[in-house]
RNA sequence: AGUGCAUAUCCAU
């Protein structure tokens, strides 16, 4: 079994599901039992290549072959159902997630969470969130960086700093994701002054703002206008970081065309990129 | 023996 299932495995990775699909009948010919992981093997070979009916099939199927999905199993779906699926179908996944606990861990969630929230589908991935803590699976640090990035989404940026103040409570290493990620939810809602206080919050931890962190400022002051602000703080990236990203150049521009300044506009553009060697 | 998690700009959606 294990022989087959390694060659289904490769044969997936090679996109070959065809004859994949000619071993996996042949194990089964042969009167070998099939586990979670020989299955496992075979969804993949069809999530690779995009049928995902037919690896929804066998998944269905797996009781009937005396097997359970796992956390892999479950993995395996709801990314694919994240990337190309339905909102149903990832629905339905989540629905069978919750009938069989234990069959789901940290991980599994935060990615249920950050499909359903890339779906636009908010009521969903906030009921994941609370089935995660009900389950008693404890938040890690990406739990709290995909729930506040859902916030920044959906444009709710007084609960992203409830889960923010929860975070900062949690005694977890601090991680620079999360707090950039309430930067662009104060930034998106439109709030750039909370948004650079929590520059503040990242520097206290013992981190530095990085190449992200600045961009979503310039950007956040862009938003509204005021392009003083957003200047000062691409000039202070230019200065801590070398040089500025394409990004952070791209949301200055944007700022200004937007307040109709386009001459400091076309002189990023045409003078201060090329200097830096930074092409458009 | 295997799979799956997170951040920025613009455009598109």
């Amino acid at each position: 079994l294990i022989n087959y299932s390694t060659m289904i495995m490769i044969l997936g990775e090679d996109g070959n599901y065809l004859m994949a699909e000619a071993l996996f009948l042949e194990v089964q010919q042969l009167g070998l039992r099939l586990d979670t992981f020989a299955l496992n093997n075979m969804i993949r070979c069809y999530t690779r290549v995009n049928r995902i009916q037919d690896a929804l099939d066998l998944y269905r199927k797996m009781p009937y072959f005396g097997c359970q999905p796992d956390t892999c199993t479950f993995g395996l779906l709801i990314d694919w159902c994240g990337k190309f699926g339905s909102r149903n179908e990832l629905q339905r996944i989540f629905m069978d997630l919750r009938a069989t606990p234990h069959k789901a861990d940290a991980q599994t969630f935060n990615s249920m969470i950050n499909n359903f929230s890339k779906q636009r589908d908010f009521t969903n991935a906030r009921e994941a969130a609370r089935q995660m803590r009900a389950w008693g699976i404890p938040f890690s640090s990406a739990t709290y960086a995909i729930l506040i990035h859902m916030y920044a989404k959906s444009r709710d940026s007084a609960s992203a700093a409830e889960v923010y103040r929860e975070y900062l409570d949690s005694g977890l290493e601090p991680n620079l994701i999360v707090y950039n990620n309430m930067v662009l939810c104060y930034g998106s809602c439109g709030y750039p002054e909370p948004a650079e206080s929590v520059v503040g919050d990242i520097r206290r931890a013992g981190l530095e703002p990085d190449r992200f962190t600045y961009c979503t400022l310039v950007s956040s002051w862009g938003r509204i206008g005021a392009m003083p602000q957003a200047r000062r703080w691409f000039n202070e990236a230019c200065s801590t970081q070398g040089r500025p990203s394409i990004e952070m150049c791209n949301a200055l521009i944007d700022g200004y065309l937007k307040a109709k300044e386009v001459n400091p506009a076309n002189f990023i553009l045409a003078k201060l990129m090329p200097d830096k060697g930074i092409k458009p």
